[in-house]
DNA sequence: CAATTAATTGACACCGGTGCCATTCAAGGT
DNA sequence: ACCTTGAATGGCACCGGTGTCAATTAATTG
């Protein structure tokens, strides 16, 4: 082991005086091997400051140590807060993030999604919302025998891949909580279609207004697309009504804020004239004046999750959460109505 | 080529009738290689949907086909421009981007860094601001024989590896830029020190002033920390003033809306009393009212010509722009002073 | 104590490419 | 026509690990 460059299994083996596949056994925590060998062993490794070399053992198990983040266009807060979940969830494993976006408006998606999958071969896959909920990929993952995970808002279907968090359950405690405050007469302001977040979201507002005897005045339910303008917009109608309403739910915060912007405009007073509550504690929920009362969404959380029920084996991956708990955060723009 | 697997470079070579090694020159479109053959060889290769392995290149390389961007913990959105940047760099390559954030207050710092660079083996790593400024790291990069760009805000020395945005000249167009309109008492809050890009931005500021004839007034400057609170306290430090400025620059957009916020609420007109601009341009500068008036860092075209460099051989990086312009994002913080 | 059986360890091919050098063959020089 | 030279290919070891199965050694049993 003489020379320049990094050591080998094969320095190892012979500075051990046992075989390379010996060493290999030791690497991978093997337990058919004497104490005593694997002891000789482990301190060779440290002596010598011997690393394994990730692209020969991907090369011999076909897998490679990588766990990818597979996205299409979320928001930066978002995707960072994923990132970090990931990273977490990898953390003090040998694993490394690789992170990958994908236009899903292209021709050829699938086939670059392929194309990735082919290339870089990583040991398992994220797969992000929205499209998490592309049935195509995850049929590509499957076929390839890639391993993955969805996040998620519902478990849409009875298999393990996936992590999700209970929108519903969340928005229907901030609706009741609206409630419990005194308020009757609750504006929403919906997601886009054709998601199931946002259904999910709708769903917790109409349960939490039933149980609670109230009836659901379809004037009071705007749609919005997530964007602070179509928040804007919504706004724009719940305060032309003649009967206002006195509260405002938001399917997120941008929308959330941009009401929030709206009704000041127009001479309203926050809290007092109108309460409003977003979803997903951005960033800028606190920077806001008042700062937003909002959801927020567990996805560091559920990104460490999926990672580590990627790097865990089946058996042990069945038995992880698969649903995280979304958590109201109270701050300033929520008092009873006058 | 029978089985279930892949198809690897052998069963390119038997399907072609010729050499692995000849397939091998094909797919690293090596020059010599009659016409005639390539033309055979790429219509099997397509004909079997052959991608090679990039774990077995990587092993015969000693070169991972990943380009790593290393951090410490900067914002969301820098860091998802970053990203955006680094994989239009790469885009049409087989790398793939893996992205890393590493700690800087932990005590074996330097130690994880070389194990992540030991596992993974990256192609080439992106330096991120500020962990670019430690030579520390640069070092482990030079030892380890791995490619890497810095992304900093001044070239401090003669090498090759960086890329940089000219800070300075923009900072100094944006306060010729409020000077024109007509200000002359102009604040200026500072970023933390330490750091090369706020030092930077403060020698624009002043290069403007002293080029326009105007004196600096101490009382005028106030520190900061490029957070939105240090925003808020100098800002009640510079309205306290008997003679207030009519115009403020922030070093970055966080302080600027912090300032547009305390000087609202006590009670002045944005743009109308006083002026603002700010630097970054991050979402947040346009969501404000009025939106704000910032210097545009290229954060985008910078990452990705780090990228680029990371991928070309020396020679042709070396032919590549290492400083990327900073842009004025006129909006409607700024007015002439009444 | 010999015969089994279980626990350790080693030999060797293989994962899928690339580097180096030998070989083949057509073209050019004399 | 013979020798030289260069272009186009092939052969084979090697990158640094792992899987399979055989070999060796230790422990157990009748």
């Amino acid at each position: 082991m003489k020379g320049e460059g990094k050591p080998t299994i094969n320095d190892v083996a012979a500075a051990a005086n046992v075989s390379k596949k010996t060493v290999s056994r030791v690497i991978n925590k093997s337990p058919l091997l004497s104490d005593k060998t694997r002891a000789k062993v482990e301190a060779v490794i440290k002596d010598l400051g011997f690393v394994p070399n990730l692209q020969a053992r991907a090369l011999a198990l076909r897998r490679n140590f990588i766990i990818a983040a597979i996205h299409d266009n979320p928001n930066a807060q978002f995707l960072v807060n994923v990132q970090q979940g990931i990273l977490e969830g990898i953390e003090g494993s040998e694993f490394g993030l690789m992170v990958q976006p994908f236009d899903r408006n292209t021709e050829d998606f699938e086939q670059e999604v392929r194309a990735f999958l082919e290339r870089q071969r990583p040991y398992g896959v994220v797969l992000l919302p929205p499209i998490s909920s592309d049935e195509a990929i995850v049929d590509l993952c499957r076929e390839m025998g890639t391993r993955y995970v969805r996040m998620s808002s519902i478990k849409n279907d009875d298999e393990a891949h996936i992590v999700s968090s209970n929108d519903r359950d969340a928005v229907r405690e901030a609706t009741a909580y609206l409630i419990e405050k005194g308020h009757t007469r609750i504006g929403l302001i919906e997601g886009p279609e054709g998601f199931t977040s946002p259904q999910e979201r709708r769903a917790g507002f109409e349960e939490a207004m039933t149980a609670a005897g109230l009836s659901l005045d379809p004037a009071l339910v705007r749609p919005g697309s997530y964007t602070f303008e179509s928040g804007v917009t919504a706004a724009q109608d719940l305060i032309a009504l003649d009967r206002r309403p006195t509260a405002i739910f938001a399917c997120n915060d941008e929308m959330a804020i941009g009401a929030m912007i709206t009704c000041r405009r127009s001479g309203m007073l926050i809290p007092e004239d109108i309460s409003i509550v977003g979803f997903d504690d951005t960033p800028l929920s606190s920077h806001v004046w008042p700062s937003l009362t909002t959801v927020r969404w567990p996805i560091v959380e559920m990104a460490r999750t999926a990672a580590q029920k990627l790097i865990e084996p089946d058996d042990v991956a069945a038995q992880m959460p698969w649903m995280l708990p979304s958590s109201l955060v109270e701050r300033g723009s929520v008092v009873p109505p006058k």
